[in-house]
DNA sequence: AATAAATGTTAAACTAGTTTAACTTCCTTT
DNA sequence: AAAGGAAGTTAAACTAGTTTAACATTTATT
């Protein structure tokens, strides 16, 4: 059952208690995503945010020429939202499509800021997932000033070798940043290095 | 007095009784560095989170061909420290040094968790800056893959009208991910521009 | 099995930004 | 007031990454 992945994951942070795992499961909801569905429109609130238990998910931005540019992608145990959105219940600047068919427990503004004043120890969760998400993206920006193109794809695989398996290269192209003829042109490079 | 400041600061985000603050006050410190010292060096522990009473801060990255990258600034009311090291008492990667003389209050990181625990809004409040500091740090990875450069100058100089008063062009260019000539060139294309 | 659509590749011409190096201006320090 | 260092400018040669366009391969749909 999928409110059972979540309680997993939660347990190698915080350990709930019966009651309060109780609690949290009447303040979230499940919802399936088919493959290319949006979770999160450009231009919507972001409503929930999401705990993805199966499945894969971009989140993008839509630039004047409508070219997509991504921002992260999402797998299973990762938290996924329009976060700027969602905390100030503001129109999204973001896309969050699913690359698969993907499954998630959902968290309504209200409902989390119920839980984190019934259940504290979810707040400081919240608080540590989004210092470490935080410190990630600082270090992201810096590797992007610090490395070549070939580089950061090389760190990007290194990073997420689940993610590059699963989502097609010209979308990792766009994660880094670079144009898909040009990924693929580092592709080639490197097959003829070895 | 330095401590007000914080007070003065808090209470447009919370409000503190007097208790409170009596407690904040006996958990944090007050410092002065000179111009040019450091408050975090690469490879040191980052012992504190400090807010910037007065002054100016960089932060930095250094790779390995002794070329800095700067990560962010710091001015009046903003918390400066490195987080990824705070958080995990590990050795620092970035370095903090000072563009003016600098006065901060500090939290360390076991006074800062006694406080999340003795005065729960505070951890609340300090949540809530993260999640903004997060918003602003993604916004900032796709503004540099949609922009030019000269674009990314004139948004830094809108965003951030202060700080461009107040530090060196080279370093601008430095957090802009470009070098001091090409801003340089920049610069001067824009008053031709007018 | 056939066709269309989506994804990936290659290469030539181009451009945004870098490198190097020489020079200027401004700021400190004595 | 002079001298030295830090910060900023200019320009020429260069390179990493883009653009355009044509083609190849894989995947999905009938």
């Amino acid at each position: 059952m999928q409110f059972q992945s979540l309680i997993n994951y939660l347990s190698t942070f915080i350990s709930l208690d019966e009651n309060e795992q109780d609690i949290l499961a009447s303040k979230v909801t499940h919802r399936t995503y088919l493959k290319n569905q949006y979770m999160v429109q450009q231009g919507d609130v972001c409503k929930y945010v999401n705990f993805i238990t199966s499945g894969c998910t971009k989140t993008f931005y839509l630039d004047n020429d409508g070219t997509e540019h991504i921002v992260m992608f999402g797998i299973e145990n990762w938290w996924i939202a329009d976060l700027g959105s969602f905390i100030t219940q503001s129109p999204a600047d973001y896309n969050v499509q699913c690359i698969e068919t993907t499954e998630v427990i959902q968290f309504t503004h209200q409902n989390l800021e119920s839980l984190y004043t019934q259940i504290p120890k979810l707040e400081r969760f919240f608080r540590k997932i989004i210092e470490r998400a935080l410190v990630a993206s600082q270090k992201r920006i810096v590797r992007n000033f610090t490395h070549s193109a070939k580089d950061n794809y090389l760190i990007f695989k290194e990073l997420y070798p689940k993610i590059e398996q699963r989502v097609p290269q010209y979308m990792i192209a766009s994660y880094l940043g670079i144009t898909k003829e040009f990924l693929s042109k580092i592709k080639s490079e490197l097959i003829f290095e070895k």
